[in-house]
RNA sequence: GGGCGCUUAGCUCAGCUGGUUCAGAGCAUCUGCCUUACAAGCAGAGGGUCGGGGGUUCGAAUCCCUCAGCGCCCACCA
């Protein structure tokens, strides 16, 4: 029963049609039970609140590629999906929502609120989810993983367990990174630097003579209400005399001492700093070393404090001004310098980060550290590209302490328990807690407010998706058995530190594993401007518009075939229309594919053949078969090759070329031709279904890639309707049999003679239409033999009325006359030739064979190449120059003939 | 300050371990084609001293050094 095969390839309902499909047969399902060899990849878990950008498209269009080509290649593959909890994002999502209806979450109580985040989550988080499954992708949805749920949970609250017994997690006052905003520590990791234009000011601290003064340069005023000390190096001579003395705050009646510490550079401002413990890192070292008083004046939402008394209450930036205001009508202000220095961001929130002195959980990461840099330095994991490997081992081999605790309500909670005289331990239970702090069973115990930070349970991610402790005991399971280690990770270089490392780091502590064998570090999609594609900056079109104008394979090609390994890709973006033109390249391509299935069927039908028969046989094939059947192979072998050495861009070209250059301009082409020569209707049959199993081969090749429409085409070429995938099929292997180089050559020179002649004629403006007389002279009897079996092929792609081959023909009368590899090419045109025009031309070409002879000759003449180079490459040059001199001495009998 | 990467046609980029009458592709430009799969197409053309300089080599876009410009990451200066 045929098919039609429609006249365009519409996305839409193949897309919808063949992923409800796949779904249904489950063909994505993995079974850890089975016998066959594993492949496994970890999706990079979207947060839950996301919606689809074009990182994704490229990271889950890499995954689904390496995911489709193993299950072909017979591999019991599973590709875990799942979200990610995004403590922050999620909870300050919901949190908005409240505030629509004039609420906070201290409104609802802990309880109420986590209530309401896992109905929101319920409501809205799959979202991002669904729109992968648009990209094609083949998870095992089954397997989808949150990392809130009980299973995971429990592995979080394990390790966090472990970590604490093991003296590898504790609690401390220290300086953090806090988010006025979120009002929440952060991690180092999520605070970036930015170069910022500001003031220095230069303030002046009274003696109690209150004549004399300190000048004390600060980019932040607002803070001298919490410093405690002025230091001045010892070694300043300037200052070394008054060490000891007491200076008085600005705008207040309060003395602090002046210290001497080498923190104080001679060199920089006034050579005298002002030390606030309470919010800087190096002022709080300062403080430590000279036991100095701490005062906080800022409160969690980045406000003034009581401390700062008619201040309090204004926001940090606007108590500066109106400081300064102040300062400066008490003429205690010296001076304002414009001054550029770098201040801490949220990565999240954007707002400047506030260092901030708290009680915070921290890991010890330095022993962690130790035992995951030597799987990468080795080689265990390999990262693409490799230079990440530096990066890597720099961050690990000078790692600081992760804080992970977070002033949040939705999130892991620290699973520690305080007793009422303030000891505490780390335990599953409040039981267990009791028992470990010899507590007895009534005494009341309260646990730590805190959550944990999000990448907590992000680095379990290797042991969570394949269950480990997924009840609270079980070490080892049956998943976990087949797929971990996992094969690769494929993922953003900006989260090498965040996730990837304490991925490793997990992995190798808590069960001596490594996570993946392989990562793959994606592009950075920039627009035109070389700006990140960002939903802040405004800049990048919606995926799923893109999707549904150029169709998920064309935009799935495209973003492989335009991104390298690791290096940016830039794509001019039309935020207005939605648009990426670019895609037009990979639409254009399925387009290509298209057709010519469509076409070759449409030839079928003609011959009134059915799709399944027997196909030419080996020694039925012409030269132009074994040509396409050779380019296949070789194209297969570099195929895998890419693939194994992660090239997807080198893949994606490789398939482009074939399918479009080789098969669709010229294999195609010919095959009109053989089956126009042809009057067996037994032949032509043959032939078409030799073309359609190569072209078969070809999707097979292709769908990994673009699996939508190779996997409708895959159905239109089945009569029977008993086919099920075309993602069960093998993945095509090299034959090397059938690859045959001199096979690949000869076609070439036959294509150089039709590209020629085309050439000639385009420079004549002839048309297509008018077909012209054309003489070959070739060279010997071999070659004589070639031509003459690809007599037709040229005849047709050359528009050549009568072809005459021989070793010893004339030039005929007013013919246009070039040679190409020592082959004559005489084209007898029907009006008069432009004997300038032609001359002209003679002569270019005479000068351009010269040239090369000249470099040829140079070459040999010098007695090191001919010593040196190897004895390939020197007999290819003799043979090259040979030919070039016989040819030049043709074309000029051409020239002295016109 | 430390590290990494990039610089090839007007634009976006390929070019793996140095050698093949080719420095390539897509887009853009120009010319000619509705050739019975595809105008989302076909056939052709123009356009590059491969960032500058130096070196290694018989031979360099490719390896080394250096300079310049761009980008990223890490550290950090009141």
């Amino acid at each position: 029963m045929k098919k039609e095969f429609p006249k365009a390839f519409e996305s839409h309902e193949i897309e919808e049609k063949w992923y409800q499909n796949w779904i249904e047969s489950g063909i994505f399902k993995a079974d850890e039970k089975s016998d066959k060899k594993p492949y496994s990849i970890l999706m990079p878990p979207p947060n839950v609140t996301g919606i689809l950008h074009f990182g994704h498209v490229l990271n889950i269009t890499l995954q689904d590629l390496y995911i489709r080509m193993k299950r072909m290649n017979g591999y019991e593959v599973c590709w875990f999906p799942g979200t990610d909890h995004a403590g922050i994002a999620t909870q300050s999502k919901v949190e908005q929502e409240l505030r629509k209806e004039g609420l906070t979450r201290y409104d609802l109580g802990r309880e109420d609120f986590t209530d309401k985040v896992w109905q929101w989550k319920e409501k809205y988080g799959g979202i991002i989810l669904k729109q992968i499954r648009k990209l094609g992708a083949s998870c095992d949805w089954d397997r989808t993983l949150f990392t809130m749920d009980e299973s995971a949970s429990n592995a979080v609250r394990e390790v966090f367990i472990r970590l604490f017994d093991e003296g590898l997690i504790y609690k401390g006052k220290r300086i953090i990174n806090w988010s006025p905003l979120a009002q929440t520590a952060l991690s180092d990791e999520e605070v970036e630097f930015r170069e910022v234009s500001e003031h220095l000011y230069t303030l002046r601290y009274y003696f109690p003579d209150n004549e004399n003064y300190l000048s004390v340069a600060t980019v932040r005023p607002e803070t001298i209400f919490g410093d405690t000390a002025v230091a001045v190096n010892p070694q300043d001579e300037r200052f070394v005399h008054l060490i000891g003395l007491e200076v008085r705050v600005p705008l207040t009646d309060r003395y602090i001492k002046i210290v001497g510490d080498d923190y104080a550079d001679p060199k920089f401002g006034t050579g005298c700093v002002k030390i606030t413990p309470a919010h800087d890192p190096n002022d709080f070292l300062v403080g430590e070393r000279h036991n100095l008083e701490i005062i906080n004046t800022i409160n969690p939402d980045g406000t003034l404090n009581e401390f700062t008394g008619e201040f309090a209450n204004l926001d940090r930036f606007i108590a500066r001004k109106a400081i300064l205001k102040k300062l400066e009508e008490a003429e205690l202000v010296e001076k304002i310098e414009n001054y550029t220095h770098n201040v801490g961001f949220s990565q999240r929130g954007g707002e400047a980060i506030e260092p901030y002195l708290s009680d915070q959980w921290f890991v010890k990461m330095a022993p962690l550290a130790s035992e995951a840099i030597e799987p990468v330095l080795s080689g265990e994991i390999k990262f693409h590209p490799n230079h990440w490997v530096k990066t890597y081992e720099h961050w690990m081999t000078n790692i600081r302490d992760w804080c992970i605790s977070r002033q949040l309500w939705w999130g892991h909670r620290i699973p520690v328990y305080y007793a009422p005289d303030g000891q505490f331990t780390a335990a599953r239970n409040e039981n267990e807690a009791r028992e470990k702090l010899n507590l007895s069973a009534d005494t009341p115990l309260r646990q730590d407010e805190d959550v944990l930070d999000t990448w907590f349970s992000s680095w379990l991610w290797p042991l969570t998706t394949t269950h480990w402790k997924h009840d609270g005991e079980i070490e080892t399971t049956e998943i976990m058995n087949k797929f971990l280690p996992s094969d690769l990770l494929v993922t953003a270089p900006d989260i090498i530190f965040f996730w990837v490392a304490r991925m490793i780091i997990a992995s190798k502590h808590f069960k001596n594993e490594i996570p993946f064998k392989d990562v793959y570090f994606t592009s950075t999609i920039r627009d035109g401007k070389g700006r990140k594609l960002s939903k802040s900056l405004g800049n990048s079109p919606d995926p799923l518009n893109i999707i549904d104008k150029y169709g998920t394979d064309a935009v799935r090609f495209t973003m492989l075939f335009l991104a390298p390994l690791g290096q940016d890709v830039r794509i001019d973006v039309d935020v207005e229309k939605q648009d990426i033109p670019s895609i037009e390249l990979g639409r254009n391509f399925s387009n290509k594919i298209w057709n010519a299935g469509r076409f070759i069927l449409m030839k079928l039908e003609a011959e009134e053949g059915e799709i399944r028969g027997e196909a030419l046989s080996a020694d039925e094939l012409s030269l132009s078969d074994k040509w396409i059947l050779s380019r296949f192979h070789s194209t297969v072998k570099k195929t895998i090759d890419s693939l194994a050495s992660f090239r997807v861009t080198e893949y994606s070209k490789l398939l482009y070329d074939f399918i479009w250059r080789d098969y669709c301009d010229w294999y195609v082409e010919i095959l009109k031709v053989q089956l126009n020569h042809s009057e067996s209707v037994e032949y032509k049959q043959k032939l078409i279904r030799f073309a359609i199993n190569l072209y078969e081969e070809m999707l097979k090749l292709l769908h990994p890639l673009m699996p939508f429409i190779t996997e409708e085409i895959y159905h239109l070429l089945d009569e029977t309707g008993t086919r099920r995938s075309i993602s069960l099929e093998q993945f095509p292997q090299t034959d090397e049999g059938l690859i045959n180089s001199e096979i690949e050559a000869n076609f070439d020179l036959a294509q150089l003679i039709v590209e020629e002649i085309r050439r000639q004629r385009a420079s004549m403006n002839i048309p297509p239409s008018q077909k012209l007389p054309v003489v070959l002279k070739v060279k010997n009897k071999a070659s004589l033999e070639m031509f003459e079996a690809l007599k037709n092929v040229i005849a047709s792609l050359a528009k050549i009325s009568e072809l005459t081959i021989d070793t010893d023909s004339q030039k005929p009368e007013g013919a246009v006359s070039s040679v190409v590899r020592e082959i004559e090419i005489h084209i007898s045109i029907a009006t008069a030739i432009d004997l300038d025009k032609e001359r002209l031309r003679l002569e270019k070409e005479i000068e351009r064979l010269e040239r090369n002879i000249n470099g040829s000759e140079a070459k040999l003449k010098n007695e090191k190449f001919v010593q040196n180079a190897p004895a390939d490459i020197v007999q290819y040059e003799r043979e090259k120059i040979n030919s070039l001199k016989e040819t030049l001495q043709k074309t000029r009998e051409n020239l002295k003939g016109l």
